[in-house]
DNA sequence: TAAAAATACTCCATAGGTATTTTAT
DNA sequence: ATAAAATACCTATGGAGTATTTTTA
């Protein structure tokens, strides 16, 4: 029977091409290595390697076995994984992507306590707009991402941890800007700025708006919440931007005012999504209960 | 390092949920499977089974562990069918599909050479619409499919092996059937039957035609050509019909008679669809070989 | 107490080591 | 002549067997 063994060592052959230094990569001697291989190519039938006394050169068949062995591997290598991760989160690096309207909201509040509760965690953090970030989760590019819904993602787990409404930021002194909650109607008459395409939150904001399309393309139309609200600053108009940015956006801004937009329902929801056969999703878990326990603070103000 | 055979052993016993019994079925004594698992859960640091004198469980995340075993043993075993099938194509039955306006016609040239020429050949068949047919393959459920082409498959191989004109079948006496050939604007005014909707044919036929949905939306529409010459004999109109299928269909009606339809360029294609990483490639491109000789023999006529 | 898994103990197959040979430049 | 893989031969680990013990329903 195959064993995994041989493939970690075609592969080693693979890799430096030379069945010396292959053997030194798995620590056994050349002649353990050597006899090895040719038992895995007896047992297949097939020629890998051909060698002689100056070379060793991979067969075209044997580039396919290779191929194979790699996925092979790499699904023990994921078992392996998996059984870590049972009984330690976090214990591999974790490759996340966030949409610009979060990442840098939550990164803040998420990073210390994780670096606290799990010292060994490391996150590979991608910051990109949510088609981008499902797509790369499909492809097993990304293990998981946060990203706000409502949002196609089919085929896809979805684990929702926060839901927020939308405020409404404009200069004080401004008609409505002493107001408890602004309405929708009352919004009708404001120049609202919005971020370009492609970005989920101006979906989201004109969804909750009732707005259509149109009626909101603005000359300048921003790529990042901060440029927005330095919009807003130099008088260009008004803008909404969730509640978990709301703090760290206005709160150096005595002249800005901010208003809860009073519509019902929550206005976006923050959730994890990932593939439904990732294998370390106790990881994933674990991130989502420290980012539950860390909104929950902000939910309390 | 995991082993190949412990996870044998453990599948065997989630099979049986018994030690003894499990033994048996991997051709080993009780106590070798009993300290191979013991082995297993040691290195991966999980309990997998829950046993005691009376019963064997499989712990949740033990589920999860033989799932991915599963999937890693699927892996290898199809390893050992690609060696397997590089030396001798065919080894391993081949799941295939087939359009309803091919299969008829196609299987009964290349069943007999394939039983001579590879005896050990065995094909699973399955005959439906292409929409389908690409579906299971992409799902991996087939392992090839027969399609005319042109038909979306974004993301499968595609090997064409025959190309071919469609033919006009009408009862011998009516306009136009004495013709060698027939144009598109001759056929406007003859009743044309089609196949219903969701077989490629009728889009191809359409298509070559240049008519619209709407012009062709007959009261009755079969759902195979056999049924429409049928249709055609009993005067409900004509038909239009790949070239595979025409000596099968009409060589016992010396009522019918056959007109080439004179439209450029190849009417429909077929080729044959695969997962792009699909292992056992020799044994399509065998099968491909001997369609393309047979259908070499038709356009000999 | 009985059925089943775990363990003790033994054995042998085989993975792996060292030393040597073969091979092709 | 030399560099590298293959082979011969030996050793030791560990996989697997038999017999026995432990466990708990």
């Amino acid at each position: 029977m195959i064993s995994i063994k041989q493939l970690v060592y075609a592969l080693a052959v693979e890799e430096t091409l030379h069945f010396k230094k292959a053997s030194e990569k798995c620590n056994i001697s050349q002649s353990a290595l050597s006899t090895a291989l040719n038992e895995l190519e007896k047992q297949i039938g097939l020629q890998i390697f051909e060698r002689d006394n100056k070379k060793v050169l991979i067969t075209p068949v044997g580039k396919q076995v290779l191929q194979q062995a790699r996925s092979i591997l790499l699904q023990v290598e994921e078992l392996q994984h998996f059984a870590d991760t049972q009984k330690n989160p976090l214990s591999y690096p974790l490759k996340i992507g966030l949409i610009p309207t979060v990442a840098p909201y939550i990164l803040p509040k998420l990073l210390p306590v994780l670096n606290k509760r799990y010292p060994q965690a490391r996150l590979d953090i991608v910051e990109s707009q949510s088609h981008i970030l499902v797509e790369k989760v499909r492809q097993g590019e990304l293990d998981t991402a946060i990203l706000a819904l409502p949002f196609s993602c089919e085929g896809l787990l979805t684990l929702k941890f926060w839901e927020e409404d939308f405020y409404w930021v404009t200069l004080k002194g401004t008609q409505h800007a002493q107001q408890e909650e602004i309405t929708n109607i009352e919004l009708k008459s404001c120049n609202l700025l919005l971020l370009k395409e492609g970005h989920c939150l101006k979906d989201h904001v004109l969804s909750v708006c009732n707005r259509s399309d149109q009626l909101s393309h603005q000359s300048f139309s921003a790529s990042s919440l901060n440029t927005l609200i330095q919009m807003v600053l130099g008088g260009l108009g008004t803008t909404l931007i969730p509640e978990i940015a709301v703090e760290q956006l206005t709160a150096q801004h005595t002249s800005l005012s901010v208003v809860h937009l009073n519509e019902p329902g929550p206005h976006r929801r923050l959730a994890f999504i990932s593939r439904p056969n990732f294998t370390r999703f106790s990881s994933i878990e674990a991130l989502l209960e420290v980012c539950k326990e860390e909104l929950r603070h902000l939910q309390k103000n």
